[in-house]
DNA sequence: CACTAGACTTTGATTGGTCAAAGTTGTTAT
DNA sequence: ATAACAACTTTGACCAATCAAAGTCTAGTG
């Protein structure tokens, strides 16, 4: 038995992912998991909405608790009552588990789809900065479009381009293709106090001001600092870039730069 | 007067190409065409589906003649009366001359796009061949992909990187990002006569299984030959690649393959 | 405990893109 | 001239994704 879902029939040429009809995949699944004549067979390519929404909420969800559904409205640019009715189809299509007014959260199915997702955005990116010579401010958003029109075989070329790197240019980790991602264990610049030494390994904010910013003050992952002062009153920490100027953050950037620590 | 249309008020962020609203923008354009207040503003990107569109009637109205209906159903993979619904609305946009029951063609605003179009996917078909390294018989069908999603910057980015060629890899010009593309004066091969030399200069027919045949048999553009034998009465045409064993072809498939020849 | 503000959901409508099937037209053959 | 056919268009329906606005919870606060 052939569970393919022709998209349109009659229609001569592979619509994939933009085309892909999920919804009409669901129904097929549903068959199949009742009828149990399949044991798991991949989910197909859901639409470039689906992989956005899976996307936010992994990112909403860190932690295992449940991603708010207004966060997630916001995260993914939509009004509070699209994201509800779309999270109620990925809880249908056993990719979300949904609690109403509580928030959501992924399934497995769910999870694995998402960081597919991610680690092609973040691939995209490195390639982009590293082959392709881009700015690390202006890839994200070159990758957030990238990321839904990527093949796998293309995807592992340039993984493999780029030597199976593991993290993106702003040290996000890169989902390893199978698998569970690494975890890292970094802290907030926010938590360092004075004359600590370490180094930058992430930023966790993609505006492009932002990053110039870090950019500008040699504060990108790798960049090896000590901390001059810090003070929660003053709601500010200096730190020193290794032969550079000392530079005065706010606790609100100090907490986008993730650091780790010299033992 | 800022004519930017918000394609959904109040999301923060940009749904660009895919979610943006084309019709909507028709509205304001008629607008500020009628009121007079803005020159031709560039139009704003249009929806994967007008550009596969496009895309396609520029091919099949190659000639300055009308591109059937018929064929760009096929073409673009829907049925006959989408075609048509489809056409109607490019032809409001002023983007194609709709002739009832005649067939279509691209306005001068249509053809710049679609000349937009052609250009992303044969710079990415290369790209994916010389830069990742994939074979010239898959990278059509990524390419199919990626046209929609690449971004001007990275575009160029590519096309630097690869040295501004002019040809992707199966001999089809790049058009330029403006002016008009050159033309190449070539012949099919079905048209050559014993004993004429010259060299495989395009190969007009993206499907993976042809491309793999001609590939094998040494007849990738660039490869020099020899004319062996020819008779139309016998719809074959024999040839040998230099340093290779002759291949005789039908004519239906030497017609695919577009030649240089020797003065 | 009763209210209220904010978070969330529901409802009803819209849009772009599509199909199936019925209707029309232009062309060719008899 | 007319019949038949293929190509095309029209019509009516559908689906995914969305919004606006009205409705409903729920967690606090007084």
């Amino acid at each position: 038995m052939n569970v393919k879902t022709p998209p349109h029939p009659g229609s001569k040429k592979d619509v994939s992912r933009q085309g892909g009809c999920f919804h009409k995949y669901l129904f097929s699944k549903i068959l199949r998991q009742t009828l149990s004549l399949v044991p798991s067979p991949s989910y197909p390519m859901p639409s470039v909405t689906v992989e956005n929404y899976l996307k936010q909420i992994y990112l909403l969800q860190q932690g295992g608790e449940l991603a708010p559904m207004g966060g997630l409205a916001v995260a993914v640019g939509v009004t509070p009552g699209t994201a509800t009715s779309m999270v109620k189809t990925l809880a249908d299509a056993n990719l979300a588990d949904y609690a109403p007014r509580a928030g959501v959260r992924l399934t497995e199915a769910g999870t694995r789809l998402a960081l597919q997702v991610l680690r092609r955005h973040r691939l995209i990116e490195l390639f982009l900065v590293q082959t392709l010579g881009l700015d690390w401010s202006e890839v994200h958003d070159e990758a957030e479009e990238l990321e839904h029109a990527i093949s796998d075989k293309v995807l592992e070329k340039i993984d493999a381009l780029l030597g199976h790197p593991d993290t993106d240019p702003h040290g996000d980790p890169i989902p390893p293709s199978t698998g569970k991602p690494r975890q890292q264990k970094l802290t907030p610049l926010t938590e360092c106090t004075p004359d600590m030494a370490g180094e930058v390994a992430r930023v966790t904010d993609q505006a492009a001001e932002f990053l110039q910013f870090v950019d500008r003050q040699g504060l990108t992952p790798g960049a090896q600092f000590t901390v001059e002062s810090q003070s929660p009153t003053a709601d500010a920490i200096t730190v020193r870039p290794h032969n550079r100027e000392p530079v005065t953050l706010g606790t609100a950037a100090a907490m986008k730069i993730m650091v780790k620590v010299e033992e």
